[in-house]
DNA sequence: TCAAGATTATTGCATATGCAACTGTTGTGT
DNA sequence: ACACAACAGTTGCATATGCAATAATCTTGA
């Protein structure tokens, strides 16, 4: 405690400034994996968000990340660009579009997937089976929190 | 089970997803501070880093959070601009700086570790003290491998 | 010693992102 | 039915960011 000044007492115990930095490491490995597939990690997002439930409107999609319409706007341009997304006319509201992924980007998850799980295992090699059921919990238990 | 697709099993299994749920988050939460003390995330972590030790090089601020040099050149216009930081020529090396807190930048600390408790405080409000302490330390170990 | 390569920092340019304004549509209250 | 507010989505513009090229300096090894 002697060599340790206010500032990096406050860095060392700050959770937040842990999570940042893991965060911004996860940022950079999916990004580059994400690149072959020309998708961003909003689209990537989104292209999961589209895979596991079809014909959401755009703003449910956005309310999902707390993300702003327009990026969701231009995200979906970019997939639909891919040919992985298309919008159709919502059923009853002329306003909005619903979203669906292609059989081009259906045929995509699969590798998607792949990206997911290896991130994973490479980030929580450190831990053992418990301790990462533990810390998969722990953040269970964070997250609405954060959902807000 | 029944109704969980592959794409929902990925997702809600994957620690990773959490975390960059959470960052998302933290960076909303905190960017929203700093905004009142004209500050960017990265501005705001190369301030506390500054504040940690002083008379870093430019490079070796990089380095602490793999960011690119010209993010740490361009932060670092901003802060010097704000009076908040000051580089000064290396007295070894002609080709880098040492940077230097400013009076004000000093004065500027309280309320920047303030805000990083605050955050903090809420992120973990669901936590106890036990949990939080647990989680805290697989973070730690998680964080090595995050750095390279 | 000195040429070749590595290091430190900066900058021009193209792309990405955030904010605010806009269009078109739907809901609400009178 | 109508005016007005709220909502869904898009777009123009300014700023931020990433990449690649540059300049200056330092290190290394023949």
């Amino acid at each position: 405690m002697s060599a340790m000044n206010e500032t990096e007492m406050v860095r060392t115990s700050s959770v937040g400034w842990m999570i940042q930095r893991i965060a911004r490491h996860l940022d950079r490995e999916m990004s580059a994996r994400l690149a072959e597939h020309d998708l961003s990690i909003l689209q990537f997002a989104i292209m999961m968000t589209v895979l596991e439930t079809d014909g959401l409107t755009q703003a449910s999609i956005g309310a999902q990340y707390s993300a702003p319409a327009y990026a969701i706007s231009r995200a979906i341009d970019h997939l639909e660009g891919l040919g992985l997304l298309e919008r159709r006319r919502h059923p009853k509201s002329r306003r909005s579009h619903t979203i669906h992924a292609t059989e081009k980007g259906q045929s995509l998850a699969p590798a998607l997937y792949t990206i997911v799980r290896e991130v994973n295992t490479e980030l929580t090699a450190p831990l053992g089976k418990w301790d990462k059921a533990r810390f998969q919990d722990l953040l269970t238990r964070l997250l609405p929190q954060a959902s807000r």
